[in-house]
DNA sequence: TATGAATGAGGTTTCATTCAT
DNA sequence: GATGAATGAAACCTCATTCAT
């Protein structure tokens, strides 16, 4: 009995996720999603609290699984260098398959109504303590040079984050795994790992 | 004659942008901005043509005098070095000087309402265009090192806008000045440029 | 399961044509249309696309019906001179029983919206089609004499259009059914139809 | 300095008769008037109580003058023949001279909104009158044969009023004057004038 | 007298959410 | 659980009218 539930659950996530990337979370109505998951209107309610509550939670599902990929990937690494590559790679890998995850989390992340990025910061910080653990672990075993983690964080996302913005509004994008070497490199200076 | 119209419609721009930094686009409604401007709703649309319009001239108008400082202080610049320090100062000073634009900025960058993005790419991409002439002249004079001219503005972008969407989400932040060199250490890195 | 669906449409409908007979097309707000019928303003807009569109689905529906019933009545005459009565003392005791719909009908005929205009045309010109087909076929079997049959079609329907007119803006007016003999003596003589 | 205020009254006017015939009373803002007569909006206001005035002024000036034309064209005839021919030819010949207000005469008799209508009804019913007067006189001089006065005026202004509704309306229209000897065959038809 | 920028009441329409079936 | 018709609050925008210049 549990199972169609998380089923029909799921089905509707994956409509939202469509649905928000095509048009965004204000521009969408609650209709569209419904439509798209073939169920009515109505039944979303039994699901979700509110079309805020569909945001939230396709965030914490779909993220916490992308977090859960990487801290997986990274886990295998030997060195700072193999799990920031790693991360990198996973990364990007991960959106292009998921294009509209991918766009979702463009739009949404930067959501200026207080609520909204209240309730979406915990997945996004969960991956950037990753991130930063992996920094300091780097400094501490002296494999990278870094001033300040923080900022050493903001600039691996950072450029992360504006390759996938591009690609997401790009209408011919190339791929986006012919730019993981090129991005790779660009961490290496920065982080000043030796060959 | 021509004065006060001027005026008013830099008023409105202004009360745009802080209700827009503090409600987001679709959150914050035209009466809201009429209030905060001091002036009727009505009013409003004698200077706009409609609520859209208000974000896109926003847009242009404020972001075009910031690329304008920018450029400005680039073409004083004797090295590719200096350039780039100076991108990564101006930027971050400009918007530590003009919180509720960067908030608007970061915000509304990446709306997915295929319209309002649209209209708005134009004085990003000039932006953009402007880092990578900064670039590529620094690899024709071999002053940095970097295979791929986009991925590298997409770097150097990225980083200053993790920062500035960290700094604006942050309730208590530490100033963005003290970044700058770390920032700077960073990308000197990434491209490979000489002490 | 479409009963009720066809039922609250008619609902809006006659609601419709009592509130536009009342304060005129527009003058009257849609939620006075609501009140009337008994539903939420919303309501209105599951079963109208907009506001003109329910003037206009009026029209073909209820003018469609009249001519209908016209039409009906017609082919059972054996004369033109019994068609032509016919049509005058159906039109008369239809619009007599439908004041509301005459309203409405003298009103917005006219109204000089284009966009509205077109869109009502077309109920219309069926009737003055129906019309102009009797006069024809009268004028083939000499049973009436007549010149020009526009203008006979004009004189026809723009005699009973002015006495409608006046029964509906008279506050006290005398039955429709009272002037049907003048009306069909007067256009007796116009086209010569013999006794 | 009676001379010029006689003259931009009559200016916007015009300019309303103009306006009103072609975007109708309601969908035709005051400013449009305004920059038509080439006057600033608040000048109408020095002229006319209101909207509703300039459409009822607009009335009583144009349609008095109209009336009155007819009245003297009337005078010089001899028989109720030559009276009716002559409101005919008139009638027609006038409203072809002046389209737009023959567009506002039919779109605004008919308005239903009951204040306007009141309004209006002034010139109207002053032309009603000199219709029936006509007739009366007409039928105590055995010139013409009727039974109900109100109902020939009725048919009489009726036919008028279609002919022109059908010219004003048709884009590619047949001259007015053209159609004259049909509508007066006709109407002596009706009322049994003989040769 | 003339202007036209400013006003703000009020209308149409949308859409998240509910609830009887 | 599922439906989808109905709800009604609230938003954007228009435009007749005013009034300081």
């Amino acid at each position: 009995m549990s199972k169609p539930r998380e089923e029909k659950y799921q089905l509707i996530l994956d409509a939202a996720t469509e649905a928000f990337a095509e048009y965004g979370y204000f521009s969408c109505q609650v209709s569209k999603i419904a439509r798209l998951a073939g169920v009515a209107d109505g039944t979303i309610y039994l699901y979700f609290k509110n079309k805020e509550d569909i945001l939230v939670s396709l965030f914490s599902e779909r993220m916490g699984q992308f977090i859960q990929r990487i801290r997986h990937d990274v886990i295998l690494c030997q060195t700072t260098q193999e799990r920031l590559s790693t991360i990198v790679q996973t990364h990007l890998r991960y959106m292009q398959e998921n294009r509209s995850l991918a766009v979702v989390t463009q739009i949404e992340v930067r959501q200026s109504d207080p609520q909204i990025r209240e309730a979406i910061s915990g997945p996004l910080r969960e991956y950037f303590q990753l991130i930063e653990q992996v920094l300091a672990e780097g400094i501490e075993k002296q494999e990278i040079v870094l001033s300040d983690i923080k900022v050493g964080r903001q600039m691996f996302f950072g450029t992360l984050d504006a390759v996938i913005s591009d690609w997401v509004i790009s209408k011919k994008p190339r791929s986006l795994v012919g730019v993981e070497d090129t991005v790779i490199d660009l961490i290496r200076g920065a982080f000043k790992i030796k060959d």
